[in-house]
DNA sequence: CCAATTTAGATTGGCGTCAAACTATTTTGC
DNA sequence: GCAAAATAGTTTGACGCCAATCTAAATTGG
């Protein structure tokens, strides 16, 4: 392969490095990557001040949409790992979000419920996760963000669900 | 009683009662991790054994493409904070797979090479990484493949880059 | 019925990532 | 020319995630 030396004299701050990216742009998975980074750098700003993580705010959605849920069914759908969801609900308990009730069949499980002040508080985060989708898909017609769930969804994903 | 494979008796944890996704599947972001978590899973076990991730692939590939390149503008190339390059470096430079060199015009630079060790693996990972996409994209033709790289690099990011 | 297995949640440890702070060096601006 | 600011790499600390392990409880199977 022919190599590029940079010959290019410019003032250091006026540098633009414009690496040679090889063979990464010829790989979807490195496209999606940096999809899921830019998606996740606004939800980040958009939640920060709410203290919310895509994966928080999936778990209260997932809670409130299926009241008594346990933590394992969270888990599962969400796809995060059990150990991980204990400090998920330990978070949104601390802050008075969910609470952890006795299940009636099962002394094992944690019967998971939002609260008033967590049902309040995820109307406005569904306002603001519709601004933060309508951002990051300013360039995109209907029909491209519906193809885009759909070719999405194609992707091999037999492990999962 | 004779004894028969009863496919419908599953063990307990089977018993899913597939939960109410809520408003999550209207998130093209939703979507988005879902198969960024399939792609990186069949990543991870196509690589482990070389002790590969995204990242340190990517690195090295940058790394070839654009010899005596620096840290930093591999950490900016590749979205990887400076710190984190750092380990990312140390690692790949343990296994001799890339050196870091002095730089001729600036020491606080480290200008990085890869090894004949590190191209000799790198050819069989771009190999490997082929067979990881084709498995990931066989349910999507062509067509299909371009589209979705064109739909996801028109996901907003002005953040990057 | 009851011992063995499975399951749910929690704890601990390891890994990857980012952010802040530190040192050495370079660039900038007067 | 030189002091101030910016930059490159590193170290340290925090956080999120997973995997292994533990305990309590439920389920299974003889």
């Amino acid at each position: 392969m022919a190599r590029k030396p940079d010959l290019r004299v410019v003032p250091a701050a006026a540098r633009e490095p414009t690496l040679d990216l090889g063979i990464l742009p010829n790989q979807v998975g490195y496209h999606l990557r940096l999809a899921q980074i830019a998606v996740f750098e606004d939800f980040a700003e958009t939640f920060h001040d709410h203290g919310m993580s895509p994966g928080r705010f999936g778990v209260m959605v997932l809670i409130e949409a299926n009241p008594g849920v346990s933590q394992g069914q969270l888990a599962q759908a969400i796809h995060l790992d059990r150990s991980t969801m204990v400090s998920v609900i330990d978070y949104l308990e601390g802050r008075d979000l969910v609470v952890r009730k006795a299940s009636a069949t099962d002394r094992r499980t944690n019967a998971l419920w939002i609260t008033p002040k967590g049902a309040e508080l995820l109307a406005d985060l569904k306002k603001l996760v519709e601004q933060h989708e309508e951002r990051i898909l300013a360039d995109l017609s209907a029909e491209e963000r519906a193809q885009l769930v759909q070719l999405l969804n194609r992707v091999k994903r037999q492990n999962l669900l």
